[in-house]
DNA sequence: GGTACTGCTTTCCTAAAAGATACCGCTATA
DNA sequence: TATAGCGGTATCTTTTAGGAAAGCAGTACC
């Protein structure tokens, strides 16, 4: 009973080679941001609201202290996460999502979606 | 002026962590899938048609062969996408996306729209 | 005084991803 | 006969990602 959702991208027999390189290009973009095993994770964490470091970590089974670090670093570098101390002693310090990085909240969104149906599908037994 | 997307996913404040864990885990298991450099430009090049090796290779900038038939081997391990070799001589093969990987279309979808934004964003001089 | 929590960093190491290059059998084309 | 295209495979090397374990400064808890 599901419709087809109607595709705005183009007609396969009208994209020449050239152009379909040309819609991959900012996937491509995308992806070289957005890689690796935990990025989407630690989004996704953060699309719920400001986390400290640790809060983060306890949510993401398996993930280290130092991945969890790195990756906040390079999500910041990106524009898409700031960290901010504040001077409680010891010093806690919050991460969250930029407006920037809430710009990919449909992304991950449809990640979660189409992952729970996955998810069902291969408990079911595949 | 853009209103902000109204997102069914619950409030920060309403979820604890066990709940944030159970989110992500969906997402892990798509990212699994979907993970490494190629498997979603493939994909995104496959959601136009079905397309033959040499066709795909062509089109996505430095993809090997190595690579491309590796990753067409999970994509069909894991039944999203699907081989069909004609008798000619030489064969031909083509590979087309399966009903189940074209649900995929929406995820891609978004990849396309957040990277072209994102793009614009780089060479704009971020 | 011992343990635990926070927010990390450092070091060391392995496993996996990815790239370079060459090659194969087959055919069509020049 | 040589070259190019097709659909890959095989081998080798480099690069990167990622994990395990420890440590550290500071506080607070018992």
């Amino acid at each position: 009973m599901e419709a087809e959702e109607h595709d705005k991208r183009k007609c396969p027999t009208h994209i020449s080679t050239g152009e379909c390189t040309k819609m991959i290009l900012p996937v491509k973009d995308a992806l070289d941001i957005l890689s690796g095993k935990w990025k989407l994770q630690i989004i996704l964490s953060l699309s719920f609201g400001k986390k400290r470091f640790k809060q983060i970590q306890r949510e993401i089974p398996g993930l280290t202290p130092k991945m969890l670090s790195k990756e906040l670093k390079e999500l910041e570098i990106n524009g898409l996460a700031s960290r901010h101390v504040y001077d409680t002693l010891p010093v806690s310090v919050e991460y969250e999502l930029t407006t920037y990085g809430k710009t990919l909240n449909p992304l991950i969104g449809e990640l979660h979606k189409w992952g729970t149906k996955h998810r069902k599908r291969i408990i079911a037994g595949k």
